[in-house]
DNA sequence: CACTCGTGGGG
DNA sequence: TCCCCAAGAGT
């Protein structure tokens, strides 16, 4: 029951994506003729989702420099996947890039139908109607966090989210239009990142002012309606950086699930609620870093206290030498770790 | 449905 | 300082 005011939206909304589309490395800029790399579409969503568009730049242009197509994905080292990740965070999203890479070089391609897409690892609800309508022309609706905000404010919906989610991705699904359905959902979230944005909307420059019923009613800045998150707890931690005298750092490559799965860390005590006991990955004589490493998670905040120490040429364990050491192949937060204990090497190593 | 899972920027 | 937010997915 597509009626004529809904066409008018979808039009309206077009026209604008032709005129204002931001330049980004992975968009085919519209009206162009030119057809999407399903490649670059799905590396670019998969890195975008809950992700900023600044951060992801500098990381899309170094992924598809160094793995130009997805069979040259598929055929990486692990590590040098999860190395050139860290940083960008949500570190599944690696792990699962790599097993989708793996599939689609076996089958030769990626699906064209969302069904299809929706079956690889790391491809959601939200990703398989993107890579589906903006790389093979299919019409399906994309819901991401700026169509839910721009649907809510359009129709006036005041059912809080994610209660009010099946309800706006069908307010959604009746506007997407059955032409360009790939512009349309770029349009749709280009308008949300830049003029629906979440506090102090555009609303005097925006396309779809007149369909506007938030717009109307007043209330587009207090939409759209979230319960309120948990407060986070913080966690305490004890982290181990060790040095080997020829310079090697003593690490670990963490389990292949949850927190910072995958990827190298130093090793240390579990992270939680009461002050952590030692847990030395090795005898040596650990001293204690005064500083502390604070750092913020989705769900919670770390205090990691560190000990440092200069360990045995023969002592066991994972050691990364010196000259393939890269504080930027690990997570934040032991990147963070590194720089605070680093003085302390070269500190004692000077004459 | 509720929880886990990173990081950096903005108000 | 603290909270919110960002082109969500997996369990």
């Amino acid at each position: 029951m597509r009626d004529s005011a809904d066409t008018g939206i979808s039009s309206r909304l077009l026209d604008w994506y032709d005129r204002h589309a931001r330049d980004l490395p992975w968009r085919i800029p519209p009206r162009s003729g030119a057809q999407p790399d399903p490649y670059r579409i799905w590396l670019s969503e998969v890195m975008l989702q809950q992700t900023t568009v600044a951060a992801v730049k500098d990381y899309f242009h170094r992924f598809t420099t160094r793995w130009p197509d997805v069979q040259a994905l598929a055929a990486a080292d692990d590590g040098d996947v999860m190395a050139a990740w860290a940083g960008l965070g949500y570190y599944a999203r690696a792990r699962n890039l790599l097993k989708c890479a793996r599939v689609v070089a076996g089958q030769g391609g990626f699906p064209d139908t969302r069904a299809g897409l929706q079956e690889l690892p790391g491809i959601g609800p939200y990703t398989s109607a993107a890579i589906a309508a903006i790389a093979f022309d299919r019409v399906e609706t994309v819901v991401d966090g700026n169509v839910e905000r721009v649907m809510a404010r359009l129709f006036d919906e005041h059912t809080p989210l994610p209660a009010a989610k099946p309800v706006l991705t069908a307010l959604a699904a009746g506007l997407t239009p059955a032409h360009r359905p790939g512009d349309y959902a770029q349009a749709v979230m280009d308008l949300g990142a830049t003029i629906c944005t979440p506090r102090n909307p555009a609303c005097g420059i925006c396309p779809l002012m007149k369909d506007c019923s938030a717009r109307a009613a007043g209330t587009a800045a207090m939409l759209p309606l979230k319960t309120r998150k948990a407060a986070k707890p913080v966690r305490l931690g004890l982290a181990y950086v060790g040095r080997r005298v020829d310079g090697a750092w003593l690490m670990e490559r963490r389990p292949g699930h949850g927190l910072l799965g995958g990827m190298l860390g130093w090793p240390g005590s579990a992270w939680g609620d009461t002050p952590p006991t030692d847990a030395a990955p090795v005898p040596a004589d650990w001293s204690p870093v005064t500083a502390e490493v604070r750092h913020t998670f989705t769900h919670f905040h770390l205090r990691l206290s560190l000990r440092v120490a200069h360990l045995p040429i023969d002592a066991p364990g994972l050691f990364v030498a010196a000259q393939d050491f890269t504080p930027t192949a690990l997570p934040t937060v032991m990147r963070k770790a590194h720089a605070l204990a680093l003085p302390y090497f070269t500190q004692t190593e000077a004459p």
